[in-house]
RNA sequence: CGCGAGAUAGAGCAGCGGUAGCUCGUCGGGCUCAUAACCCGAAGGUCACAGGUUCGAUCCCUGUUCUCGCUACCA
């Protein structure tokens, strides 16, 4: 099919904390690259993303912090949009979800499938928490699992033997929000049947999309589609959200799962009044870029949502990228293991591209990679700087040393093998890497452009015109074959900078400064020419494309990631706030609501001594401690791993919270708490008796 | 538990029926125009493990192990 025009969506950042590189590199620089790409061939192409603004989390997280669910969005629509701008991704809109468009749209979509006759209605009994008035999402529900009697497992699952669950299924269950008891409430929900479109989804995927999507994402959606399809409540009770246009339908908004996609529709509508075209126009590609996490709801859910509605224009492709680890170690938001855009903006200044081309270098195309700071510094300075940089920085110098400065004549009727080689390799580069980005094989291609900057090397040495410029007495001779060989090198250079340019957008332009030419020669269709730089023209003087990232900058880097981890941790024990990311280290902790002496009584705290201390398996952070309790010893697990080493505190006397409700953590059951206190800056203290008490002691 | 994806030289990745390839790193050499760079050469792998199909398997099939996702935060 020969598309007219494209339509090109990133995934909508969740607006609940900043972007981490991990983002970048999934979704948001392929799809840039992919984009400026199809501009650079003049195509019809829109660039649409936005902030994802609904959703329990957002709630939850402005209760905690005392602030409302919009302070929670504008604050970090802010500085995603910020984080993107600043890494040149070149997005034709960043909409919002809470924008009055979108509320309009997704409202309009919800209603057009209720006149249809589309949805399911069920009434239900569902928990709700009378404290916080709220109902309860099923993760935010606690309670013991039948199957094991964890008595810490969640509403969807339990994370000690991994059996799926249902709230209705815990023991006892509580809110995880407040201490308040739960109660049932009935409460109505409209269902998305998307068992009805199984027939549809088998042809349109499992036989349509074999050969076509990648095997990870046709997998996946295979898996899902083999195993069964269920009605899907597309409605929440809360009060933050896109409300449910119906009568009746108050304290009741759209599943984030349903209103975020169609936020790729509303934001289309704000970009253009010619929206229409871009979604409902069979000859427009619709390409969703993702991450693995996202795969059916982009692949199954969204599209029978819109073949329910009619009329839109399904995804012609969903390259989703796998995931990109830190170190080794999983991106973690709760634990601030991530290197986040808006803090590499600030750390490198005008070092975009090489951040970017490391992200695509090793982009997590089939399979989990890992960033690591060394790798990044060995990347940009072996083979960007070394490769590329040196190559465009040696034609230059020679040109101005050996050609006046000016691009020197090409006479074509003495060229040799070599330079018609060159010319072939010109021709070719530009195939593969077009072959490479039309198949979303980002990192293939950026190895391509690279690799004709190789083979620039190559023929510089080859050639060596320094050599030729040595021997005075064949001076004509030579100084031909140093023209010819310079001229081919400043225009391998030109399409170098063509063949960057949807990868490296920054160098791209800088390449075109120093060269004195329009950005327009960037246009794709220029490509393969080496008639790019008219002969005799001259060429601004030698100037350097990268630096190199020196030992200091990684080890800064590695030292910041181990510090925010713990900082994080730290915060983490507080117990008050789980902030994805600490704006400052907290000085005083906020301070709690009065209690009754009642409410003291209860607690039962007690001396107890350190017998043993060892680490957790598989647990940065956790520390089990046996302890002396006078009557009884006790296991208690303690998150202080990251401050302690076992064999430190082994003999220590120590105040525990003993009879806290016991806790399952890794597998260990933990039956107490250690008291601490906690510095500004995050260091720990044990709250111990001065002197050395009874163990088993009360204290009052 | 189940389902999906992955496991290939020190690191990062290709290959997916016919004697294992690329980039970086390492070692040796060359060159000196260049960002101690570039160019040439070498070493380095029982292609996770165990079975099977085949004349022949890294590639296909079966089983096992490990990692990640589906499953909080999250792409």
């Amino acid at each position: 099919m020969d598309f007219k025009r494209y339509l090109i969506t990133a995934a909508l950042p969740y607006a609940n904390g900043p972007v981490h590189i991990g983002h970048l590199a999934g979704c948001y620089l392929p799809a840039d690259i992919y984009v400026r790409y199809l501009r650079a061939q003049k195509r019809d192409v829109k660039f649409v993303c936005g902030s994802d603004e609904h959703g329990v989390p957002i709630t939850i997280r402005a209760m905690k912090e005392g602030i409302t669910p919009q302070d929670v969005v504008d604050k970090y629509n802010k500085i995603i949009k910020d984080s993107f701008a600043g890494m040149g991704i070149s997005f034709d809109i960043y909409s919002r979800t809470s924008n009055k468009i979108h509320h309009d749209t997704s409202q309009a979509f919800f209603t057009k499938l209720y006149n249809d006759g589309v949805f399911e209605e069920r009434e239900s009994e569902q928990y709700y928490d009378e404290q916080k008035n709220v109902f309860l999402a099923d993760r935010y529900i606690v309670g013991t699992c039948p199957v094991c009697g964890n008595e810490n497992a969640y509403g969807d699952q339990c994370e000690k033997c991994g059996s799926t669950l249902s709230p209705e299924q815990l023991i006892n269950p509580r809110s995880a929000l407040s201490s308040a008891p739960l109660v049932k409430r009935m409460t109505k929900h409209w269902y998305f049947p998307l068992d009805k479109y199984e027939p549809w989804l088998k042809e349109w995927i499992v036989e349509g999309k074999k050969d076509q999507w990648k095997p990870n994402v046709y997998g996946q959606c295979k898996s899902w589609i083999d195993s069964g399809l269920q009605p899907r409540a597309m409605t929440r009770d809360s009060n933050w959200g896109v409300p449910v246009p119906l009568p009746g339908a108050e304290g009741k908004v759209l599943y984030v799962w349903f209103d975020a996609p169609i936020g790729y529709i509303s934001a289309t509508k704000e970009l253009t009044s010619q929206w229409a075209d871009y979604w409902c126009k069979e000859d427009t590609k619709l390409v969703h870029f993702i991450g693995k996490d996202n795969i059916v709801f982009h692949c199954i859910i969204f599209p029978a949502m819109l073949k329910a509605h009619g009329g839109f224009v399904l995804p012609e492709s969903v390259p989703a990228n796998e995931f990109l680890n830190i170190e080794g170690e999983k991106v973690s938001t709760s634990r601030n293991w991530a290197v986040w855009v808006d803090e590499y903006v600030k750390d490198f200044p005008d070092q975009q591209d090489v951040l970017r081309y490391v992200l695509c270098a090793n982009a997590p195309e089939t399979k989990d990679n890992d960033f690591t700071w060394k790798d990044f510094q060995d990347r940009v300075n072996n083979e960007l700087s070394a490769v590329l940089g040196n190559f465009e920085n040696r034609a230059f110098v020679l040109m101005h040393k050996l050609c006046k400065g000016r691009v020197p004549a090409l006479h074509a009727a003495v060229m040799n093998d070599m330079d018609r080689a060159l010319i072939g390799d010109i021709k070719n580069a530009k195939t593969k890497v077009e072959y490479c980005l039309e198949n979303y094989k980002f990192r293939d291609g950026l190895y391509e452009v690279i690799d004709l900057a190789r083979k620039g090397n190559k023929y510089l040495q080859e050639n060596a015109p320094w050599s030729l410029a040595k021997t005075p007495e064949l001076q004509t001779e030579n100084q031909q074959r140093i023209d010819i060989c310079l001229h081919l090198c400043l225009q391998l250079n030109a399409n170098l900078a063509i063949l960057l340019n949807p990868f490296l957008p920054f160098t791209a332009n800088k390449m075109c400064k120093k060269m004195k030419v329009v950005e327009r020669m960037l246009d794709w269709e220029n490509a393969g020419r080496i008639d790019l730089l008219k002969t005799n023209y001259p060429l601004l003087p030698p100037e350097l494309l990268f630096r190199k990232i020196e030992d200091t900058e990684v080890a800064a880097q590695m030292e910041k990631l181990k510090n925010n981890l713990v900082k994080s941790t730290a915060a983490k024990m507080e117990n008050t706030t789980e902030p994805a990311k600490i704006e400052a280290a907290p000085e005083t902790p906020a301070k709690k609501a009065e209690i009754t002496y009642d409410d003291f009584a209860k607690i039962d705290l007690r001396v107890g001594t350190i017998l043993k201390a060892e680490k957790v398996e598989k647990a940065d952070k956790l520390l089990k401690l046996e302890l002396d309790m006078g009557t009884e010893t006790r296991i208690v697990v303690s998150g202080i791993a990251m401050h302690f080493k076992p064999e430190d505190i082994i003999g220590k006397q120590v105040t525990v919270v003993a009879n806290l409700a016991p806790r399952k953590m890794r597998g260990i059951e933990s039956n107490g708490m250690i008291l601490m206190a906690q510095n500004a800056d995050g260091r720990l203290i044990f709250a111990s008796p001065l002197e050395t008490a009874d163990n088993g002691s009360e204290v009052k």
